[in-house]
DNA sequence: CCGTAATGTAACAGTAACAACTACAGTTAT
DNA sequence: ATAACTGTAGTTGTTACTGTTACATTACGG
């Protein structure tokens, strides 16, 4: 696998809760439909959890539940939870300071890629839960 | 660094060759100004040839040149040459068969994410290499 | 036609990120 | 108290990529 899968997941995960807002459902449930480990699932709901896109019950009987309507979750909100990107650096090692061209092309390189970030993460923020959830089938 | 920075570099490599029309650049003298191991810009260099970005020369006083006018050359031609990325993988393993909502999923997933991929791609298919070149002093 | 300078690749080591997993501490209903 | 669940630290295996060495191939220029 070339690049995280942690969206993906984060996206599973609370379409499921979407989905049974009538109870909370356990690490171990979600782990068993996504197809890996609890702890895997644990990790993502922490983050989101840290987002406030979730609210996790601990103790018996504990589990998680969506911390808001899947009409205000963005797809973005949970990419931006999951996904810990900085500033991506553009070089390994700083280039040759002493070239004119490799020292402009730094920023130059840096608002062409944020611009096109934007544009993908402009769709991803109006996108939402509630749109994926309907694309699903009723359990 | 998290992220491959072949782009940057073939970006880089590009503009390089753009401003110097009138004769050709080593490996080795590209290397200098991104601050690399030659090797890395003649892997770089070959994926561009193989997308017929680049025109090489073999032999003593070899180099390469842009086979293209800067005017006719996308920072998305740039992007596809070196990024060698098929389908991306959404799951590390398929998800659970059993659950419904495990199963639909995944072309759910992935038609959201290519809309994001394609937004992404539109702003580097309308940014044009001599656009880069002209962000950039003469040497 | 020989030496020099360059590309083109293969092979390998080192690094970084990530998933998967075990283990265990903390928490809460029954 | 016990059972069930979250939260998190630590470990391992995998993958991708950069950086590097080595070497075959190619072409110019004397």
């Amino acid at each position: 696998m070339s690049q995280s899968c942690r969206f993906t997941v984060a996206v599973h995960t609370c379409t499921l809760l979407g989905l049974e807002t009538d109870h909370v459902l356990t690490s171990e449930w979600i782990a068993a439909s996504v197809n890996t480990n609890p702890v895997v699932i644990r990790r993502i709901l922490s983050a989101l959890n840290k987002a406030g896109l979730v609210c996790s019950i601990r103790g018996s009987n504990g589990g998680s539940t969506l911390a808001r309507k899947a009409e205000d979750i963005t797809l973005l909100d949970i990419k931006r939870a999951v996904d810990t990107e900085g500033p991506i650096p553009l070089y390994n090692q700083p280039p040759n300071e002493k070239c004119p061209v490799a020292r402009s092309m730094q920023p130059v390189l840096r608002r062409v890629i944020e611009r096109a970030e934007a544009a993908r993460e402009a769709v991803l923020a109006t996108t939402y839960l509630s749109e994926v959830i309907a694309a699903v089938p009723k359990v």
